[in-house]
DNA sequence: TATTGTTATACTCTATAACTATA
DNA sequence: TATAGTTATAGAGTATAACAATA
């Protein structure tokens, strides 16, 4: 008898699934950020300065081009989140800093996020057997 | 003692497994639309017309606007992949049906895409518990 | 000569509003 | 009057190219 391991759960059953909770952590996370008036980049920018990071580096970790993080940090900038100072070791570079109104809105923002979830249904077994066969999954680089 | 379900298994974990694995798919997707010079959205609507549909029936199952639809459909029907019958119980609507150019491509895509997938090195096994735990995690609506 | 961040610019994708032809 | 599809248009979001300062 042939395999049948596409019966019942195919990959592409498996992909919409994926897709479908992707999409609702993702309006979940727009609608938390919105209520700090924060678009999702600018959220997770946020959350990513809790250490000072230099704009390739902010660039690296938000996957996007560097001209996409001047023009999220003069956003941030403008409501006093941040501020650029001059890179200590290379005067080309510049440290992104959370301003004391940055750090205070962005533990607000940590909080808020923590405190309900898409996945708030779950058991915390389910949760691991959830997260284990996640990374599982991602393990086929 | 508190319920720790955190620790080692947070919220945010998961997110970040779950957006790196859509990235995966997503960009796995991209790659295989691509060989046909597809964009995602066109391979989708190759895929999803299957069977014949008016054009704000694939705007639902797309997720987008009837504008996209026309948009994406005057690049297919341009390449010949698909026609715009009148519908033949509502004069207003219009039936998108593939060519035979059309069926031709669609097949060699599902082909293509189904021929390897991020997913190859999972068991069935595996493949059946992560299915499950991502129903499990999209029950909580 | 290479790299950092910025500026200017363009492209993609998607959404809204106005239009037409039907219903 | 409501609906199907189209057109025109605008808005995010992201990317590339050219630039000045510095390495």
């Amino acid at each position: 008898m042939r395999d049948t391991a596409a019966v019942g759960c195919s990959v592409r059953e498996i992909r919409s699934l994926v897709v479908e909770l992707n999409k609702r952590m993702d309006a979940h996370q727009r609608g938390r950020s919105a209520e700090f008036d924060l678009t999702p980049t600018q959220a997770k920018a946020l959350e990513e300065l809790g250490q000072p990071k230099t704009a390739r580096e902010l660039a690296a970790v938000l996957c996007c081009e560097p001209p996409n993080v001047t023009y999220v940090m003069d956003k941030l900038e403008k409501r006093g989140l941040v501020v650029r100072e001059p890179h200590p070791q290379d005067r080309r570079a510049k440290r992104l800093v959370l301003t004391d109104a940055g750090r205070e809105l962005r533990l607000e923002l940590l909080r808020r996020i923590g405190s309900d979830s898409p996945l708030d249904h779950m058991s915390h077994e389910e949760r691991v057997v959830l997260r284990d066969q996640l990374a599982r999954a991602l393990d086929g680089a």
